[in-house]
DNA sequence: TTTCAGGTTTAGAATAGTTCTAAAATGCGT
DNA sequence: ACGCATTTTAGAACTATTCTAAACCTGAAA
């Protein structure tokens, strides 16, 4: 007999693509494909425990303790980022296009801002020598657009 | 009868200075002093836990809450910053000049890079309109010197 | 088809960093 | 010295995260 044609997973989702391309050393399981699409699909930097309440619309019996699994796998691949703001609780997000972080310190929103000219640290930075850079996390703080315009308005 | 000169806080540190200068409503304990030199004597961004361990050298009795405590306070008054790397442990710093952070994700050290040029955010990033930007944290990853060179030798 | 080995998921316990609480201590102004 | 506000303390409480051990899949081998 020939070879029986392979049955699992026979849709190739953007996520698939995803893997492939990195190459990821990652096994594609339901409640991993669940929280990268969960993340794919927000744009304000959701925590774990935000993460798990959307995920549970669609796997209502997946628990807390997968979402951090699911999370650190999706991180260590690379298929998405960790973004540390407060010494609270970590945000994820799946945007890996180059990109900072504009934090408001009146909401607490938290969303991306895309670059105009790439920024190279060694040019502004004096940093030590014979230091190897891997990553520039850049985080900005201040008040969005609303609550700045909220705070002009109580002060006059 | 002619006032008394004042009694109170006979002599002028570099804290003392500090403190008038940024005119930061702060009473100026002991514990609060102690905890201060111990980060302006730092430079590698000591945790909480760090400077609780310092600070008892000469305060035995000093609790951990009370490190905390200061910490918390020296910081809203603008005396020192918080540098949050990883979920874990938030440092402080007492640099308040611009500078940004460098992490070694080998070693785990954090040491401060000075800048070149001042780094104008609005120029770089496309930041939503009517943000109000109030600061920029950068923090660059990768490896230190010897970490950098250990690895080079590692892989040859 | 059964068996096995591997990774995955689960619930709950454990841990770590930090904050809270209530009482005691301290210090300043009168 | 007195009263009041702030600071300090020890320990409990809290919260985010990680660990653990058992149950569960899934795919390959027998």
């Amino acid at each position: 007999m020939s070879p029986a044609p392979r049955k699992s997973t026979p849709k190739a989702s953007a996520l698939d693509c995803r893997l492939a391309v990195m190459g990821a050393d990652l096994r594609l399981t339901p409640h991993r494909r669940e929280v990268f699409q969960v993340l794919a699909e927000s744009t304000d930097h959701p925590t774990a425990y935000d993460v798990f309440g959307r995920v549970k619309d669609r796997s209502p019996h997946i628990s807390l303790a997968t979402v951090y699994n699911c999370l650190e796998h999706l991180t260590t691949s690379g298929l998405i980022k960790q973004v540390h703001v407060e010494r609270s609780q970590s945000r994820y997000c799946a945007n890996l296009h180059e990109h900072v972080h504009f934090h408001c310190d009146s909401c607490g929103k938290v969303s991306d801002a895309l670059p105009i000219t790439h920024l190279d640290p060694a040019k502004f930075w004096q940093l030590p020598n014979g230091a190897r850079i891997t990553r520039t996390d850049v985080a900005i703080h201040g008040l969005c657009p609303d609550c700045a315009k909220k705070q002009t308005n109580v002060l006059h």
